[in-house]
DNA sequence: AACGCGTCCAACCGCTGTCCA
DNA sequence: ATGGACAGCGGTTGGACGCGT
């Protein structure tokens, strides 16, 4: 009867789970996530299972040690996509998007602020010495702030609409409207090297 | 040593989208 | 056309850990 409805487990995964999920996942691959916690004999949900496999048990992950290359591409396509943290993820080869949004909330989110805050401070006057890495961040943010203008600007004028708040840009646009690109000519990831930014200056360019 | 506080990250939750009967 | 099951996503939470006092 209803007392017969075990709780199913949650908080941390040991080991031994980990192990039969990763054998069930051997014989039949990673769907079906119901049967796969079912037949894995693990007293948890197909959604906790996936979740196991994608963001830890998946072969090829990266973990940790985001290069300065990887974050700069966060960066980047943050400022492009908002908060599409699969779709980021997607572009770096390795990397969970649990693990991005992990990343961006407690490391570039903090970073943002202070940036902005010193921005605010500083105003116009930009004095202070930079690192090259930063300098160059701030070109490429400028870039692709200007390229989510044009992109902007295009669809506003398919539309002939309203006002031109778009400048105050919350600067993920994380709602997304004000984003607008072709998401396929984007994500067709048919000619990589993902971590090579030419593919971006070039859609940028276009 | 012990306490408080901040940070990090694995995992959960709730919602939306997609598929299929 | 519709409704249920499942997959996937982004936001949030909570526990472990490190560090300063």
């Amino acid at each position: 009867m209803a007392a017969m409805k075990r709780e199913v487990n949650k908080g941390a995964w040991t080991a031994e789970e980990d192990r039969k999920l990763g054998e069930v996942i051997e014989i039949q691959g990673p769907k079906k996530w119901k049967t796969i916690a079912v037949k894995a004999g693990l007293n948890r949900c197909g959604k906790s299972c996936r979740l196991r496999w994608m963001n830890y048990l998946r072969p090829n992950i990266k973990r940790g040690n985001i290069s300065d290359q990887e974050e700069d591409l966060i960066l980047r396509l943050h400022k492009l996509l908002g908060n599409r943290w699969s779709l980021i993820a997607g572009r770096l080869p390795g990397r969970t998007d649990n693990e991005i949004k992990n990343y961006w909330n407690s490391h570039l989110s903090k970073k943002m602020n202070k940036k902005k805050s010193e921005k605010k401070q500083t105003g116009a006057s930009l004095t202070r010495e930079k690192t090259s890495i930063e300098k160059r961040r701030e070109v490429e943010e400028e870039t692709s702030g200007e390229i989510n203008k044009m992109a902007i600007t295009k669809e506003e004028n398919k539309s002939s609409g309203d006002e031109n708040e778009h400048e105050q840009e919350q600067e993920s646009s994380s709602s997304n409207n004000g984003i607008n690109f072709n998401v396929d000519e984007f994500f067709d990831f048919s000619n990589e090297d993902p971590l090579n930014l030419e593919w971006i200056n070039s859609f940028l360019e276009t």
